[in-house]
DNA sequence: CTGTATCCCGTGAGATACTG
DNA sequence: CAGTATCTCACGGGATACAG
């Protein structure tokens, strides 16, 4: 079993960079952990449970995880229109690295944000 | 043992966003498996590894980490001057989470970068 | 309800030059 | 070698208004 590397030549596409670039923006991570935890969920619902997303940003946001193939789109052609979002395969089979990250900031959250504080450049 | 849920009240400070939003710049991630791969690295040696960060972008990104005591610095006085960077013990118990979501991305880029090219707004 | 279309601004980040 | 200091610019992202 090789080491788990990473190829960080230039301008080669490193792996780790495509795929974290996009989670790496303000509310990706949020919309999957929150369709892992209640699966199939309104644009309207998602938008209420972050909170302080804004109708662009969350639908940017919707549409490049889903080009990525991590949520799918369900229209329901009723009235008013309802459109759901949820997980694919690929989006669970990436939720429990997320929920891993997101229970490590939880326990470290308070500690960092003190050592923060107390650090001086 | 409870679900492990995320707190998405607006202005509540969200754990996962508290340290993703650091984690999701563009460098820190690669900083951090860098140095889980490779134990104590200088500068100079980081620059070169990553290939394509500016001098100004690495020290931001490395004194981030150090702020969050997830790197630490360590100045020998020679001639020239030496400065490595290792993680923390905090850095190292982030390490394995960071691993896998890398590990991830390699195993699914391929087809994430297809499905990215194949969808149409 | 679920989006799109603009306008606009702050900041992330590169290039370059300089210092201890 | 290991940084700092500016300058600059593009773009992420918010506010608002409009559309299907």
């Amino acid at each position: 079993m090789k080491k788990s590397s990473v190829k960080f030549s230039p301008s080669d596409k490193c792996p780790v960079r495509t795929v974290l670039d996009r989670l790496g923006d303000k509310w990706s991570v949020l919309v999957i952990l929150l369709l892992g935890a209640k699966g199939s969920v309104r644009f309207n619902h998602i938008q209420k449970e972050i909170g302080d997303v804004s109708q662009k940003m969350l639908t940017i946001t919707l549409k490049s995880l889903e080009a990525d193939g991590i949520v799918s789109r369900h229209v329901f052609a009723e009235v008013p229109i309802r459109v759901e979002y949820r997980l694919t395969e690929r989006g669970e089979s990436l939720l429990p690295h997320i929920q891993q990250l997101s229970d490590w900031a939880e326990e470290n959250m308070r500690q960092i944000l003190k050592d923060r504080k107390q650090y001086v450049a």
